[in-house]
DNA sequence: ACCTCAAGTCAATGCTTGTTTACATATTGC
DNA sequence: GCAATATGTAAACAAGCATTGACTTGAGGT
């Protein structure tokens, strides 16, 4: 707390003994722009998504990618640029995501995708990133293009028809939920959501996605 | 973006000049130690709300406030020590309109303190704040105190009975839905979600409310 | 085998940050 | 009014930050 003489910053915002997953790369060529620059962009990613654009530094992500910190500015000209490589590979991930929502199931698929119990494991990740500011508005201007179309998709998923306004309106509270159900399991151990798997998560969501984005055109009774 | 030579940090995360509301006091004694007190806690709340920790300076707390930067140290001893002491104000009153929550009405309630339509305002801050962390960990389990406390109050609301696990995660999912709907609002503009008024949260709250909280005992229809 | 250039490292550099020390000024009890 | 003290200010400090230019080192073509 008080450091004896001009402490500037004793807060370590992520625990360094919990580096990001997939440590382990079995055969890594010394030398490899393309990989390393990959890696890079996983690690950045990984620790932007937990710990936010600020409490993340450059020495924290080389130190994860095992490499020199200069090579950040080499391959992404600034930590902002980083940021940005980020949040475009992410959002690409949650564009392709919504547009392979299927009509039925969007409970299951976002289930799924929350858990982390897909294939890529990394989508909770992409949500979270969408959340997470660096402060630049043209950057800050990409992620509010993504969560406005993907709002759009879910709402067309749902009822295909109209672009009525509480249909969006309740597109984005359903988004809201998932961004939400992200950041508490990510940044929050609050029990038993944190610890939820897809198939818990599965059946209150249905109920949620049923009400909120109702496949016919009537609305559900409120009581 | 590229500064000439060595530019550490080009990235204001919020614009200084959109300083947090009620600047106008109309009379402030020119020393009062309680007040300015107060004024820092209030300025400091709702950066770091908006902007998160990390991202925040004492010196653009103190500019906020119209007081120099070493009174933060004084009064609360450290940047650590005013993070929590906002940490502890927002607890307390999200802690209160949890207590408050009707059995009855409570999508109306939610709804209303969203929008910030309520008499303080100041309600979605404290919101944003339970999501903020400074990487301390005992700072972080006070909030993760509050949001489990606030989640089984929730539960307990809607169906008074059984310490069910199933309805602890409805109502954690509830939450999180207040959560990311308060993030969506404050750091991205997504329309129509971001300016919408409490009337027009009612509706989908409502069903989304009497779906995840059933007031009765049997589930409501799984199609 | 060697030469070359990309890939990676090292060691500053200037700026920002949180914090503190020394100083100024208003307020209050007498 | 006058000291005593609470309240606020200014300047400086040390550490950490992102960034950069000059350097080493390794891989691949000839």
């Amino acid at each position: 707390m008080v450091a004896s003489r001009g402490a500037a910053n004793a807060c370590p915002p992520t625990d360094k003994a919990c580096p990001p997953p997939g440590d382990s790369s079995p055969q890594r060529r010394r030398r490899n722009a393309a990989e390393t620059r990959q890696l890079l962009l996983a690690k950045a990613r990984w620790r932007f998504a937990r710990d936010g654009y600020a409490a993340t530094t450059v020495r924290d992500i080389a130190d994860d990618a095992g490499v020199n910190v200069a090579l950040i500015n080499r391959y992404f000209t600034s930590k902002e640029g980083l940021f940005e490589a980020c949040l475009t590979t992410a959002s690409s991930e949650v564009r392709r995501d919504a547009d392979e929502m299927p009509s039925a199931g969007i409970a299951q698929a976002i289930a799924h995708r929350l858990a982390g119990a897909n294939k890529s494991e990394d989508l909770p990740d992409a949500l979270l990133l969408l959340l997470r500011s660096s402060g630049d508005e043209r950057i800050d201007g990409l992620r509010r293009n993504v969560l406005q179309s993907v709002s759009e998709k879910l709402a067309r998923a749902a009822a295909d028809s109209q672009g009525n306004t509480e249909a969006l309106l309740r597109a984005q509270i359903v988004l809201a939920t998932s961004l939400g159900i992200s950041v508490l399991r990510a940044s929050t151990g609050v029990q038993p959501l944190a610890s939820a798997t897809a198939e818990e998560l599965l059946a209150p969501l249905t109920d949620l996605v049923n009400v909120m984005l109702p496949p016919d055109q009537e609305k559900p009774g409120r009581s």
